[in-house]
RNA sequence: UAGACAAACCGGGCAAUUGCUUCCCGACUUGUCGGGAUGAGGAAAGUCCGAACUUCAUAGAACAGGGUGCCGGAUAACAUCCGGGUAUCCCGGAAGGGAUAACUGAUAGUGCCACAGAAAAUAUACCGCCUCGGCUUCGGUCGGGGUAAGGGUGAAAAGGCGAGGUAAGAGCUCACCGCUCCGACAGUAAUGUCGGAGGCACGGCAAACCACACCCGAAGCAAGGUCAAGUAUAAAGAUCGUUUCUCUUCGGAGAAAUAGGGUUGUUCGCUUGAAUGAUCACAAUAGUGAUCGCGAUCUUUGGGUAGACCGCUGGAACCCGGCAGUAAUGCCUGGUCAAGAUAAAUAAUUGCCAUCCCUCUGCGGGAUUACAGAAUUCGGCUUACAGGUUUGCAGCUAUCAG
RNA sequence: GUGAGUAUAGCUCAGUUGGUCAGAGCACCAGGUUGUGGCCCUGGGGGUCGUGGGUUCAAGUCCCACUACUCACC
């Protein structure tokens, strides 16, 4: 398998998943606050990552929210390697939907990938500190 | 010459690493790996027009409704494009040139024209001008009549201007201009030119109703079709119907008709076309009413699934050349195949070059660009747009020369 | 993606055939009433009618283009 791949079978493609995370997922904030991320921690015999990314029309014209998808995307697959393993350790299957905050086309025309990256990191690392420290967040 | 303007075209390039969509080839452990190819725009946008395509059992007619509106041509079609005409505006001494235009009809009819003004469309005379009669303190005043030349009002005042004419005036008469009608000539036509007549009778608004001419069935790829999975011939309310005949082995079968349905309304046409009756009351046996059942349609509420495949990209397609045409465009020869996603691919990083910005200059730093992201597909229109290339130049701005 | 609709005062909405007309309720301000406040009474301020063109003597209204927002869909 390759390394920094992110393949169809590493995205949420159901409407029902994508309902249930919005319904009952737990939020995660970046550190500075211009990104969100939803949460489920379940079991399973298959442990894995999945995510998506949504961006509210709100937010800006297409071609700004692609771009924003886009980079995203690329900085969670650069960076997902040690989130992937403690989840595999413990057993888990983790689905992720990124958001924007406080993002918008307003106040940030230009986006800059290593911004972006940041922002990613800190989400993916609290996110992996709730399922090896502490298992009373979520009990789906 | 430059700018601006108009038209056409382009709108970052190359290399490396990582990654994604679709297709092809190969491998096996049959869903993964390896290799190769492929991947946003001139507006993909707004959804403003026009079509293709699909469904509505047919895709019909009339009315209603909607659209278009100088003429001719182009086109699959159009509100688009091309050529011509007319009007308005701009430049110019003129010849002429350029820009813009929803550019049919106001003598088919109806309606509206606030305020002001005498009067806003059948001129009903406020001031004024002229005249006749009465009274008079001789300044005027009252009454009848004529008058649209002048004043004032208004967005707009009843053809304009000059001369004659008159009590004062008036197309009352005449010349010129305008208008309407008729004729001739030129033109396919819109229209233009010339000639004659009328004596003016005809204010504006049809992006007010409307009239005339032409065009339009409706909905839209979340159309629509196939498969898989799955629920409940679900509930409430409203309206209407529950008829007739033939055959019969008496179980039933067949035919006709009605209600109703058939992608907005009404009528016609066409097409399709349901049901099991029972009980009670009134009455004269015909029949009428009520309740229950059954059937059809409509409205509201509720339940299930929201997966896969087809539609889905080769087309009124694009490029080069030739011919026809003033042109839009058409025809012919040759060549090319150029995204097809579905919580939705087309990206990220680094280096070099190019361009731009910051800086007095160098060094250096920053940006990858502006507008903007396919979603059934085409033809237009409209709107947004950093920068660059080419062509044009009647007029505009600046500079230089004569 | 496709198809509908809305925009008028700080908020919720009227505005008919174009006209002397930009209005109602709540809110705000001032005065009155009351020992004080509320309720109540009287008066007042506040508008580029979403933006830009056009038709017309005259546009919130008619026509065209744009902007923002809302809703529906198997």
């Amino acid at each position: 398998m390759k390394l920094f791949s992110l393949s169809k079978y590493e995205r949420i493609k159901e409407k029902k998943k994508i309902q249930l995370l919005i319904q009952d997922g737990s939020s995660v904030f970046s550190s500075r606050n211009s990104l969100k991320a939803i949460y489920i921690i379940q079991d399973s015999n298959e442990p894995g990552v999945k995510i998506a990314v949504g961006i509210s029309r709100k937010a800006g014209k297409a071609v700004w929210r692609n771009k924003l998808k886009r980079l995203i995307r690329n900085a969670y697959r650069l960076n997902k390697i040690p989130l992937l393993e403690t989840a595999k350790q413990k057993n888990k299957l983790v689905l992720i939907l990124f958001t924007s905050l406080s993002y918008n086309e307003l106040n940030n025309k230009k986006l800059f990938y290593r911004e972006i990256e940041a922002e990613v990191k800190s989400l993916l690392d609290k996110i992996e500190k709730r399922i090896s420290g502490k298992p009373k967040v979520n009990q789906q």
